[in-house]
DNA sequence: GGGGCGCATTGACCAACGTCAAATTTTGTT
DNA sequence: AACAAAATTTGACGTTGGTCAATGCGCCCC
C-alpha cells in the first residue's frame, strides 16, 4: 500500500544496458530518443506499489533493477504472487491496450528502478514500430505458457513437489553453486508468499520445509537455503516413479 | 490422437460471419482477400485432433463453428483442459510467432469447422496490418488475464467451490434459462475433463456431484444438468461465509 | 531500548481429497 | 444386436493438507 517511490534521474533509457535485453530492443535510434522523451525513473524501496489492481493505467513500466512482483487479490482478500519480474521486463501494457483498470499489484521486493513511459508515448512507439507490438504479443505469449505450466503442476503435483520445482527455479536466478556440489540460494520472497505461489497455506510450507530438512534435501535459515544436492529436488518433482 | 479431418469448401474467410466477432475484424477488404486466398477450412468430427503438443507450427487456426479443446499433458500424461475455444477464437499463433512447437493439444469436442491459414500468410498480414498483432495480442493478454483468475481459485477455493464456478462459467454458453427461474445445461465435455479443468481427480467429480444433488443445488443426468437456482452456485463459491 | 506488529514455527485435530478396487452404465464398433 | 472399450459411480481406506490456536522470533518505528 506504501507509495512513496522517489524520481530519480540516473536512469535513461538511451544508456540503459537492459533496453537491450528487453522487448524494447527491436526500436531504431529515433524511437529510442521518444522512448527517453516519455520516460521517466523512480526509485522503489521494498515495500513499495508501483501500480495496484483496480487503478487506471496511465503507461507501461519497465523494470531496470531489482525484483518486481505481481500479485492479485481475490474476494476474501487472499492475496497470490503470480509473477516475479526481473530486469528488462515490461509491466502494465494489458491495462494500457484494453483501457481496463490494472487486474494486478505490482510491488517492490526490494531496493528497484522502475521507469514509466507514458500512455502517450507507448501509443506512438506502437503507431511507428509494428514490431513493438509483435514482441509485447511474444513476451505475452510466453506467460501465457507459464500461467498454463502452473495450472498443470496445481492439477497434478503435491505441495511437497510444488515447493521443490519453485526452489529450483528460483535457483536460476538466485542460486550460487559452489565447487563441491553445495548450492546456496537466497529466498526474495517470505513464506507466505511461497506458500501463494504454490497454492498453499504458509503453514503447510513450514511444515514441507521441516520435513526438505529431516531428509536431508534443503536447509533453511531465514531467507537462505542450502541445498546439498540439486538432484534431490529434481527427484521430489516427480509424483511416484513406480518400481 | 484420430487426425481424419476432412477438407471443406463451404467455409469462406470472406463470407464468414464470425469473421466479425474475431481478430480478422480489424483486417481490410483486400486483406480479408488475401486471408481467403491462404486459407482452408477442414471439417472435423468429435475427437479428431486440429493439432498436437510437440509439432511444428504451420499456421494458425480459426474456430468458424464448434467447440474446440486445449489440452495440455505433463510428464506422467495426466490431461489438463486449459481452455474451451469458439468460433470466432483464432489458435496455434504462439508457435507461429516463436517457431517453437505446439505446447498444448487441440481437439475438437464435437463436430467443428475450423479454418487454417498459412504461416506465410499470417506473417503477411502481420506485416500489412500492424492492427491484427495488436488484436492478438489483445486477445492474449485476456487469455492471460483467465489463467492467471484460474490460479487464483485453485490457490484459495475448495474443489467443490471450483466446480460451482465452472458450472456458472459453462452456463453462460451452454445454459438455458426457463420460465420459472430453473435453469438447464448441456455439458460440452466428460467427468474426467470437469475434473481436469478444476485439478481435482474424476472420482473427486463424481462425490461433489452426488452431493449438489443430495443438497438440491445441481441435478445431473449424464451431460444433461438442472439448477433449480442459479443464485444457489454462487452462494457455493464464497469458502466460508462468517456468521 | 522498548513496545508493537507481522512473520514463522509447532501442535492438535479433522475434513477434504487422493488412491485402489470393483461394480455399473454408457458409448462406440463390428 | 452383440460385443468391447471407455466412462462413471460407489465403497473403503489412508494421507495430505487446511484450520485453529499458542508461542517465539525478527524488524521497524517511536
Amino acid at each position: 500500500m506504501v507509495k512513496s517511490r522517489s524520481r530519480d534521474s540516473n536512469f535513461d533509457c538511451v544508456t540503459c544496458i537492459m533496453r537491450h535485453r528487453s522487448d524494447w530492443s527491436v526500436l531504431g535510434r529515433d524511437e529510442v530518443a521518444l522512448l527517453a522523451g516519455g520516460q521517466s525513473s523512480y526509485s522503489y524501496s521494498a515495500g513499495e506499489s508501483v501500480y495496484s489492481m483496480g487503478e487506471a493505467g496511465v503507461g507501461v513500466y519497465c523494470v531496470c533493477s531489482g525484483t518486481v512482483a505481481i500479485r492479485r487479490l481475490d474476494a476474501e482478500g487472499n492475496s497470490v504472487l503470480l509473477q516475479l519480474a526481473y530486469p528488462g521486463d515490461t509491466l502494465g501494457y494489458e491495462a494500457v491496450l484494453t483501457g481496463e483498470p490494472h487486474r494486478c499489484n505490482a510491488e517492490a521486493l526490494g531496493p528497484a528502478n522502475v521507469c514509466h513511459i507514458t500512455t502517450k508515448t507507448v501509443k506512438a512507439l506502437l503507431d511507428n514500430n509494428p514490431n513493438l507490438g509483435l514482441q509485447f504479443l511474444r513476451r505475452t505469449a510466453a506467460s501465457l505458457d507459464d500461467a498454463q505450466d502452473k495450472l498443470v503442476h496445481h492439477a497434478t503435483l503435491s505441495n511437497r513437489a510444488k515447493l521443490a520445482h519453485l526452489l529450483l527455479i528460483l535457483m536460476d536466478r538466485y542460486g550460487r553453486h559452489t565447487a563441491d556440489g553445495t548450492s546456496t540460494l537466497h529466498l526474495p520472497v517470505s513464506r507466505r508468499d511461497l506458500a501463494s505461489m504454490i497454492g498453499a497455506r504458509h503453514e503447510t510450507v513450514s511444515r514441507i520445509i521441516g520435513r526438505f530438512e529431516t531428509d536431508g534435501i534443503a536447509y533453511f535459515s531465514g531467507r537462505s537455503v542450502r541445498i546439498p544436492q540439486v538432484n534431490a529436488l529434481v527427484e521430489e518433482i516427480r509424483p511416484q516413479l513406480v518400481g
